[in-house]
DNA sequence: TTGCTAATAATGTATAGACATAATTGATCG
DNA sequence: CGATCAATTATGTCTATACATTATTAGCAA
C-alpha cells in the first residue's frame, strides 16, 4: 500500500500502543532514533509524533522525550463511563453491589456475545450501583477474557467494574445504544421503582482496535439521572 | 501573547470562520498569500491548514485550494441530530407538523434563554415529527435570531427547522441532556400515546464559537426510538 | 463540437539545517 | 549536605528548497 512516511510512523506506533506492546507511560524512541530506524529526516518523525500527541495517544515532554499516554478518560465524549466518579462528584456516597459474577463460553446464539468473545471466556458480572444507598443503575456487563485477562484474578466486592476497566483498559471506539423503556419486574425489583417505571436504557459496547472489550447494559431510575453529553472543539 | 506562528495563523483563519466571515464553501487564500501576508515561509502555513483540515475546519484540494468545508454532520458524534435523515434511511416517509411559530424576546426569569440569545430576539417552534404518518417526536426548539437572522424569513412549512439548521449553520459545540421521562397529558397527546409512557427526552444547546445558536427539547416515544452514538478515532 | 493531451497551479511530502525552549543531570561552590 | 548554575539532551519552531501528485484549464486535433 503506498502511504507517506511519515502516516506510516505513525499507523506502526499507534499500532504499538493499541496492540499494548507499548504500554501506558513507557517511553518510546526518541526521534533521533526513529530518524534512524526509519531512514527519514526529523521533520518526517516530527509530524508522525505530532499526530500522536494531538488525538492524545502520546505526551512530548523537552529533555525527557514522549510517552504513551495514560488512557484519557473520555477526553470529551460522552459522560456515561465513569458512574463512580459522577456521583462522588455529586457529593453522594458510592457503593457497588455485586450479584453474579461467572465466567462461560459465548451462547454463539446470541449476536452480540459472539461478536465480542470470538471462540475466547466471557465474563459475566451483574450488579447495582448506589448512590446515597439509593439504588441507581442496574447493570449486566459482559467482559471478553481474551482482551483483558487480568479482569478474571480480579476481586469485584465494592468496587465498580466499569471504573476498573476504564482506569486499566484504554479503548479506541465506543457504541451506545440509548432508549427509554419501562421497568420490567427484574429491573423493578432492583432498583425500587414501580414495574412500568420510565428507565433510561444505555447499552454500550467497546473496542481496542479489533477486539471486543465489553458489553454493558445499564437500566437507570429515569427520575434520578440524566446523561450529560458535550461535544466541541473547546480546547480545554 | 507569545504563541508560534503557525498557531497564530491556525487561530486567525479559525475565528474567520467561526465568526461567519468565511462562509461554508469559501475559497480561501492560498498558501502563496497567506505566506506574503505572515512574511513566513510554506510549511509553516502549511502546517497551520493541515491542524484545520484534519479537525474538518476546511477541505484542501491540490490544485483547486484550500475552501471552508460544509458544516459536518456529527462526522462521529451523536446520531441524533438529523432527524429527517434518519427516518429516510430507514426507508419511511418523514413528514414535520408546525404547530407553532412566534418571535419574542427572551424570558429573563428562565435561564436558558437570556443565556442562549443575550438581548437580541429569539424564535420560538414547535412541531411533532412523524414517520410513516406515525408521531415520532415532539420538539420545542427556540433559535437565537442575532446568531441565525436568515431564520426569521424562513417559511417552516412541511421542512424540519433542525435539518436546516444543520445545513446552514455550523456548531462547535454541543450539549446534550439525555433522560427517560413519564410522559405528560401535553406529550401523550402529541405522540399520541398514554400519559405515563416511557420517553426518552434530549435537551440540546448548540454554539458556534461562544455564541448560543439553538436550543431544543426534544420528546420521542420510547418504545419507536433509540440514540445511538458512536465514538472513535476510526478513520473512514 | 468532441476528445485527447499538455501546461499549469495548487496542495502534499520530504530533506537538511538552524536556532529556540525546556527540563534533567551533573558539577561546582558555599 | 544542599543550593545554584551550567552543560546536555530532547522536543518545538521555522526556513528554504525540491520534487511529487492531482485537478483544472487551455490548446489542439479529429
Amino acid at each position: 500500500m503506498r502511504m507517506p512516511l511519515h502516516e506510516r510512523i505513525r499507523r506502526d506506533i499507534e499500532a504499538a500502543i493499541l496492540s499494548g506492546e507499548l504500554k501506558p507511560g513507557a517511553r518510546l524512541p526518541v526521534e533521533h532514533e526513529l530518524m534512524r530506524q526509519y531512514a527519514c529526516a526529523r521533520m518526517t518523525v516530527s509530524k508522525a509524533l505530532s499526530a500522536l500527541s494531538s488525538v492524545g495517544l502520546i505526551d512530548r515532554r523537552k529533555r525527557a522525550g514522549s510517552f504513551v499516554a495514560r488512557p484519557k478518560v473520555h477526553s470529551m465524549v460522552l459522560d456515561i463511563p465513569d458512574l463512580e466518579q459522577e456521583i462522588l462528584q455529586r457529593g453522594q456516597i458510592y457503593r457497588y453491589r455485586l450479584l453474579r459474577r461467572q465466567v462461560r463460553l459465548p451462547d454463539h446464539s446470541t449476536a452480540g456475545e459472539a461478536a465480542l468473545a470470538g471462540r475466547g471466556q466471557l465474563l459475566l458480572i451483574e450488579g447495582v450501583h448506589f448512590a446515597d444507598e439509593r439504588p441507581l443503575s442496574f447493570e449486566t456487563r459482559l467482559v471478553s477474557l481474551s482482551a483483558v485477562p487480568e479482569m478474571e484474578a480480579l476481586s469485584l466486592e465494592g468496587a465498580s467494574p466499569g471504573a476498573w476497566l476504564l482506569k486499566h483498559v484504554p479503548w479506541t471506539e465506543a457504541e451506545n445504544r440509548i432508549a427509554a423503556v419501562p421497568a420490567d419486574q427484574t429491573v423493578a425489583r432492583h432498583l425500587n421503582v414501580g414495574t412500568g417505571a420510565a428507565c433510561l436504557f444505555v447499552e454500550r459496547r467497546t473496542w481496542r482496535g479489533n477486539d471486543g472489550i465489553t458489553l454493558v447494559r445499564q437500566h437507570f431510575v429515569g427520575s434520578a439521572y440524566d446523561l450529560i453529553a458535550r461535544f466541541g472543539s473547546s480546547k480545554l
